[in-house]
DNA sequence: TTTGACTCTATACACGACTACAGGGTTTAT
DNA sequence: ATAAACCCTGTAGTCGTGTATAGAGTCAAA
């Protein structure tokens, strides 16, 4: 990410690009990186990850990308927005590879994610109120000595002992994903 | 977690409850775990943490806990409840028995822990918004050839280039906590 | 006495998406 | 020719909250 203003250009030519037709132009990684906003050990690790397929390399070992790859990363960043793990992204591309319309299967997932969200988002407003509402008990209570902390012992949780109401870190890691 | 009926019973009487006597019951992991709901490994996994401070041990080794364990481990379970990681419930505890009053502090961070929840609301909210447009928008949209997905990539974000508007497995991870 | 349930310590693994580093080789600019 | 900036592979670490395993010791009952 450091990558001073080398900027070797893109040249136009490429002659010795490879198999078939060449694109235009050709990137190193660190030039895919700054168009892309992704780090350069992102990139290699996605391409462990199968996300980018393995891309040319040159004599000496650099891989050298071509446009295509930005229009992949940009599919790869929004279906990442949209809240799509690494691993069902790359589900959808090897389909879309095979030949198959992962579009219903992507509906699909966009379905059950909205679905999730909204479980969660209830949990959520429920820890919400819970809190809200301990706040304000708060102000009543008085601090009772010998104890860690009067404020949260004297909490009364709607739904103590269940974990389905806990938010632990495991499940809060969960939500919107 | 298996551990049989033992059930070695909790005597109702703890008139000696201070701390220089000795507590009439004492429980073994497996029964504090019982009584908890807590795993065994977590418990030991709490004392190493520092949350639990050293219990007594027989002379054989193993941890003898005293009633007042099921108090703090209510404790704890309850502030996680309430959002806090075991690194501010540590925190708390240690305030507390070094004599000071840890509740402004804790006020303090469940005031902070309600706004940041509410950012994380709101990012949810946009996001999930962002998510049913997009399916409502995908039934309208054909199919286009030659992409990977034609829904994801015909769809605009709101702030697609922009990291703050992404949920990111990292951020998804702090979402309520 | 033997069995089985329980406990101990220490270590490694799990999740997801990276990030960091070591120890090299390559390319480009001066 | 040299040095800076870049690239390579492979491995290990990060974050938090536990869980799982191995290998050994302890305790109570049949």
């Amino acid at each position: 990410m450091r990558l001073k203003a080398t900027k070797t250009a893109n040249t136009e030519n490429d002659d010795d690009f490879g198999r078939a037709m060449a694109r235009r132009t050709s990137m190193k990684i660190g030039e895919v990186s700054q168009a892309s906003g992704i780090g350069i050990e992102a990139l290699r690790f996605y391409e462990r990850s199968g996300l980018l397929g393995t891309p040319a390399r040159t004599n000496s070992g650099y891989r050298m990308y071509d446009e295509g790859v930005l229009e992949r990363l940009a599919f790869i960043k929004k279906a990442q927005t949209l809240g799509f793990s690494l691993e069902e992204i790359k589900k959808i591309i090897r389909d879309a590879q095979s030949g198959a319309s992962p579009c219903d299967e992507v509906r699909e997932i966009v379905r059950l994610r909205l679905e999730e969200l909204d479980e969660k988002m209830r949990e959520m407003q429920r820890y919400r109120r819970e809190l809200a509402k301990t706040l304000e008990e708060w102000d009543e209570v008085g601090r009772a000595p010998g104890h860690v902390c009067g404020l949260i012992e004297a909490t009364e949780m709607e739904n103590s002992p269940s974990d389905s109401s806990k938010i632990s870190p495991k499940k809060r890691q969960k939500i919107g994903g």
